[in-house]
DNA sequence: CCGAAAGTTAGACAGGTGTCAATATAGAGG
DNA sequence: CCTCTATATTGACACCTGTCTAACTTTCGG
């Protein structure tokens, strides 16, 4: 049972009292916070151009050395965004040699996609 | 140097026809900026439970005052943090009366989505 | 072993963020 | 007009972020 019953009222306008009961509440501060990491990795422009990239690419993963280059901004800073991809859970990466290969975590990126699909975001209950 | 010319275009409506060249190029900076914007306000875990719990209200919106308790911030914090969602195109607010209702903005929040649901992040297609 | 190349880590720093208390503003109801 | 209630705005402040340069680590080629 999902969605414990949520005592619907009209509430259509301001006469009385304000509003519903609201108690249900569909997002539990935990998940919310855990889901939050996600969407705050996402939340810079590098850092999504970056993940767009990981996750576009033919070969399913990207050498780092073909992403500085991409962009404005010095080597340490996109490692260092790749690093907040990878803590985010959205990336996972693999050293082959000299190089390193990022790669998509694409379940993690789904689970964020169906967050905000969910028409109610209701998805987990408290 | 750096950072996009982000023409502004704060809560813009429109923001659907996109699409790119994509074969080269999976997310252009300037829509990687404006997607960022909106991934950023749902970084933070209080945003996230709010637009969560105005999304998932059965009257398709929610009267601020109702949203105030279930947090352990003031009432400033919340305003602030509502005011950074409307910023982001992604609520939607009215007032009536004494209280201030927020309404969901769903095409913006499917947009999100829908850029996390193409397994290339390839951007969706008008 | 040595030195060069690819990435990461460390330290520093300007600017941004989240929070609160105090104050302001907007309606509702006398 | 005055006051009360609901939100928003302001100002202050501790902390977090994104960026750089410098230095370190790992690995490959002699």
């Amino acid at each position: 049972m999902s969605k414990v019953a949520v005592a619907s009222e009209p509430a259509g306008v301001s006469s009385q009292g304000c509003c519903a009961p609201l108690e249900a509440v569909p997002l539990d501060p935990a998940h919310a916070a855990d889901m939050a990491k996600m969407f705050k990795a996402l939340g810079d422009p590098v850092r999504l151009r970056l993940l767009s990239l990981i996750s576009a690419h033919p070969d399913g993963e990207v050498c780092v050395c073909d992403l500085t280059d991409l962009f404005d901004v010095a080597a340490p800073t996109i490692s260092y965004h790749l690093k907040l991809l990878r803590e985010a859970g959205l990336v996972d990466h693999e050293r082959r040699g000299t190089w390193v290969y990022y790669r998509p975590m694409r379940e993690r990126m789904y689970q964020l996609s169906a967050l905000l699909a969910a028409s109610d975001m209701a998805l987990p209950v408290r």
